[in-house]
DNA sequence: CCTCCTCCTGAGAGCGCTCTAATCTTGCTC
DNA sequence: GAGCAAGATTAGAGCGCTCTCAGGAGGAGG
């Protein structure tokens, strides 16, 4: 048994506002004023379009209102790692906004590589997306400028220069700083920085990091990874390869610092007994006890929710003038630093 | 300096269909075909067509694309949790063969309420979803079903008893008897199964331990839980509580195991020497070292893969018997997992 | 009882594109 | 060179909705 689809007269598709205001015996445009919660309708109109509404299943049709309107009401987000649980709390952050002001939210994943991120850029921009955050993408600051000629745009995690984006980030020197103030603190003094590449937020975690160990009068060291578990465990094992004396590493993400954690274990070392590790971002992951890892938190539900609220505010209070929110890390202490060896 | 949006005259938007059909000096129908890659055009008009879509910038708009060809191209991918790592790898497939075909994915999440999961849910009827995808969703049948009547609908982690809906599964029944089966195999008798309450997939789960536990002539024991690690922490304090010798734990996911694992450690047990636990899902969390936990594996890329073909058969091959795939778990046998105390 | 205002209501013109049906070209055949 | 099939191109009618605007209904004021 098929579930009737329509109405009336063969093979109709869904119920149309059309429908719905005959059915009322109303036009079509007071139907519409009522499926808007426009005021002005007489409340007995508005009970009766409601009515035949619900009485023919009506479901407003988002494309044709797309059309029609010129807003789509959905802002699109792109990720760029969906396996990172960062990403996933500055979603919530988003959503959240989003969903109390009525939009809907057009997600992709750009799968860390710049030419999938193009694409989807590509897609949200035919989709005609009333705004756009990008959440520490690869995308060139050209292309960015670039959808920021068509819909209001929101950077998380990575800077620009222009004067059309909003950005929304961390002071990600004061991160590091903060990080290797508490190892100083605990007695360490080769402190190694694996970093993270070419990643939005790695340049300025490095910055911090060596502009703290430069103040200490501490001599740096950094290798180069990158964002994920297996670039940390890679990069550790070319630390190791360097035979220098380290009893403290600062990565500059979670999944790098777990990767960087096994491979030490691996090797034999104690964590934090021989070597201390710092992560950054304080995810699930380190909060998980297995990891208890020393991190910087970055606030990202607030995060997420800056950047929806700075692309409202452009879409709707018509704002122009860009806007730089910079939140503030905080060290966040767990097992997996301590004293330095031989530091009594 | 504002960039100049569209062209000619005035406060155009961006270039539309029909202005490149008059850069190029043919009817807009010519340049709709030429957009769609239709084989009947002329190679002159094609490379004329392209050539002015490209001086105009020109960007198909998909949202009059959609109303007038009635296809949104869109599917509607709906998971419960974003943070749960399991979601992310079937997004993964989902999106890979999205990708392929080009389709669009719109992606909710119902933050595991299922109040949230039918705005969703409604979200993406309005907005004409050729497709839907639900993932281990709390929806009820009358829902799915209802859905189910607009759009093709696939299930992924979560059975129904509907003759129109798709659904792709693991064989959760036979892969908690394999974790059971390793565990006798390994010298255990007092294996505790700690639940996954109203969960999808929490039932078969349940059902496989208790079967295999029936076969060996075991004792059962279930606890309640939930598929969160605190609701895995919490179970465990209960069953600390209940003060009966266990040597061993089967979780319903991985995320409830490390949250178990991570309590009893607490309470001063030794893992897998005092107790041996076991996950279910092999998400990247069993696999850190740090976690580095037994699990059954699930194919979750290919489950997504599975779930979005089916529903284009449904879209494109006008596909409507319902299929069921079923997957095969496999056992992963990692360090959480040792022979039990007290046996040779 | 008529005018002026304030509210409502309904007609109609699109939004940018697809798609069917009709028209126009060509190239062949005989 | 007429006749015609096949291919290339175009006109035109929507898709379902929003939104402007003219016009109608009442009520207050004169």
């Amino acid at each position: 048994m098929t579930a009737p689809r329509g109405s009336v007269k063969g093979i109709k598709g869904p119920a149309t506002l059309e429908d719905v205001a005959r059915e009322a015996g109303v036009s079509r445009a007071l139907a519409s004023l009522v499926m808007r919660q426009k005021p002005q309708v007489s409340e007995e109109r508005r009970a009766r379009v409601l009515a035949a509404a619900t009485k023919l299943g009506y479901r407003p049709n988002a494309i044709a209102r797309s059309l029609a309107s010129r807003r789509s009401s959905t802002v699109g987000v792109l990720l760029n790692d969906l396996h990172n649980p960062f990403f996933a709390e500055i979603y919530d952050g988003i959503e959240q906004v989003a969903r109390r002001r009525g939009y809907r939210i057009l997600l992709s994943t750009g799968g860390r590589s710049r030419a999938r991120e193009e694409a989807a850029l590509e897609a949200f921009l035919e989709s005609r997306v009333d705004g756009l955050i990008l959440v520490s993408t690869l995308l060139t600051e050209a292309k960015i400028n670039q959808a920021a000629s068509m819909a209001p745009v929101a950077l998380v995690s990575r800077t620009s220069r222009s004067p059309v984006v909003d950005s929304v980030l961390t002071d990600d020197v004061l991160g590091a700083e903060l990080a290797v103030a508490h190892l100083i603190e605990l007695g360490h003094r080769r402190i190694v920085h694996i970093d993270g590449g070419r990643n939005p937020g790695s340049r300025p975690r490095r910055k911090g990091y060596e502009r703290a160990m430069d103040a200490a009068g501490l001599k740096r060291l950094v290798i180069s990874g990158d964002f994920s578990e297996s670039g940390g465990a890679e990069a550790a094992g070319r630390l190791l390869a360097l035979a220098e004396t380290t009893t403290a590493v600062l990565t500059s993400n979670d999944m790098a610092a777990a990767g960087v954690m096994d491979r030490l274990a691996e090797a034999g070392y104690s964590i934090p007994g021989d070597i201390s590790v710092v992560g950054y971002d304080n995810t699930s992951l380190a909060q998980m006890r297995q990891v208890n890892l020393t991190t910087i938190n970055q606030p990202r539900g607030e995060m997420g929710r800056l950047a929806m609220q700075a692309v409202l505010e452009r879409i709707e209070g018509g704002r122009t003038k860009a806007v730089s929110h910079v939140t503030t890390p905080t060290l966040v202490v767990r097992g997996s630093t301590g004293p330095a060896p031989g530091s009594s």
